[in-house]
DNA sequence: AATGAATGAGACTTCATTCAT
DNA sequence: TATGAATGAAGTCTCATTCAT
């Protein structure tokens, strides 16, 4: 039998993910099962199989895809020519969650917060999203950076540190808009500018 | 054995607690079987039972413990007859959130990632988790009152939006400091002062 | 301490078996836990175990109650001075019968059947039951005699025969009041006598 | 493993279901166990579970099984051309409880019992039990019927209330033979010729 | 490659019985 | 005798994974 292609597979590996994930975002990684992910998958058992060799890459391929939307949304924000505050850098990273949030297979963000969990049990997979989170907060500290430069940020700040704070506040926004669904951009970011201003 | 008085009956029920509590820091509450609890709270499967109805009680439980910790700390800051600033305030929070990461019987915080994301799937954990964080974020809203009472934050500032955000600072710091690892109250408060300078 | 009275101990066990009858009407033999009987009873565990050795020995107490009301009915209506039929003698049983089904503690009957079951199971309880069924039927082999004597029943048949089939009316009668709910002691008895007219 | 076809589904849930009837017919449903089940059908706990949802529903089909055997018995006797007296009919019913009895696979009749006792408790099995029973006295009813008409029966019967007293002799028999076990078919029928002749 | 029935270890929970007080 | 918390064996069921077809 002729091999298949590498993008008919990557395509198919694609398919179960986005299955698993629909899955996970109404379950969560343990109560969904893999009956779960192939139903979901219209696929059979044997065939999920063929494409990950367990449960668990697929959970770990779901993980970075949840967190690695964001990762690189500051990746070129230094690069910029204009000046970049971080209320704006903030700004756009949470717009970006908000479009997770209403993705029309699952809110992708109820996944993160299950990649966060299992993170703190499996090895791979916080590796994976320390990763992800490393390189969003290296992100902000660019755009910190250039914000010193620019005078928008005093020239006392430790980059570093303001990017700990400015990725502190994603995952309280994520969280924050799961659990108590009062919050915006708009509003995050008001008040993110009242406290800076 | 004549009935057990109600304290004994509450310091049973917290020895399950702590028991389980450790399990779920290492394992997290899925991976945590009831065996893993029982074993380790020493005790035979009806006794456990006969404090706790099922194991998704006893997550219930650990939940609230977890998040419950942090949601009363500034309970009575708004009354303080000194300002208090919101850095202060967020100091007091993130130490007390390193307490909990150091406790003896594990830390409190990979349980409270762990309630996230139970909250997720379970109504019971998200009614307490939603409550713990909305009566932390109530206090943080006083706090940012008094402030701008005192001449601490701009009077522009919408209490409520700056509550989001300093509510929205915490489990980013919480998440940092287990997943990346080099986070402290020190780095992440001087980084807040910063931009708030 | 002074032992209890024979009598008091017997009242004690009656009262347990009423309690646990009072279950097993509900629940049946198997459902019924001795957590369920204690507490109907009103008393501890060790109280319980302090007059029955087992559930088994409950169970089998109960089962003695239940088929045990109607043995004794026949008893000595063989030596009545006038004519008994056939038909008297069932419309005997099957009123006591629906009045054991009437119970204020539960239907009776449907701890009958339930020591059917058992009596295929252990042998202590198909001696109880066998033995007070063949109690039943004696009596009827009697009535059916004196029947015969006084010219009711054919002189060609034979009264154990006829006893058997007397016999067998019984449990069909029960199960036909407890199943489809349709029949009476009068219209069973009317069948009764259509078919023997 | 392609797609089992239905009726191999079928052959395979017949295959349980016989295995647990041979364990009912020895136990009881209740001290029956899965393991025993799934043992007695040479499969592995997965397999039997992949047929029946639970052991409820292995339950039902047994129990529809023991009970359904005898309700289509005496369906087309009214249709008969000859004349069929009510001896004939219950001497059909018996001979067929006899052969269930002698049954290579165990007892069927001893189900039956079993199937009784658990009609009290589980609406479900009270629905199977009861529609059986109904559909055997409304055979009898026929009969009943027909042979008022062949003048075998007094005009006077009501055919509802024979059929009541016809079908409750069933259960009488196969109690009798199972606890007593001195009951046969020629004798019960000669008993009840002799009580109608 | 695909199928999906089968496997079987192991999860949660119950409950008859005991025994320290 | 009475109490009732504790015991722990045993029961039901799930589910990640395999492999014959």
């Amino acid at each position: 039998m002729p091999k298949i292609t590498a993008e008919r597979r990557a395509a198919r590996r694609d398919h179960i993910v986005a299955a698993g994930w629909r899955c996970v975002a109404r379950e969560g990684f343990h109560k969904t099962t893999m009956a779960d992910v192939i139903n979901e998958a219209g696929m059979s058992a044997g065939a999920v199989y063929g494409y990950f060799r367990s449960k668990n890459e697929i959970i770990k391929a779901i993980s970075g895809l949840a967190i690695g939307q964001v990762a690189d949304l500051l990746q070129d924000m230094g690069s910029a020519t204009q000046p970049v505050s971080l209320a704006d850098a903030l700004q756009t990273v949470l717009t970006h969650i908000a479009t997770m949030a209403d993705h029309e297979d699952g809110d992708l963000t109820r996944v993160g917060v299950q990649a966060w969990a299992e993170s703190l049990r499996d090895p791979d997979i916080h590796a994976i999203v320390s990763e992800r989170m490393g390189q969003l907060r290296a992100g902000f500290e660019v755009v910190a950076r250039h914000a010193q430069k620019d005078g928008l940020l005093s020239s006392d700040a430790d980059p570093a540190e303001v990017a700990q704070v400015m990725l502190g506040l994603v995952p309280g926004f994520a969280l924050q808009r799961l659990l108590l669904g009062d919050v915006t951009p708009q509003s995050y970011v008001a008040g993110f500018r009242a406290l800076t201003a």
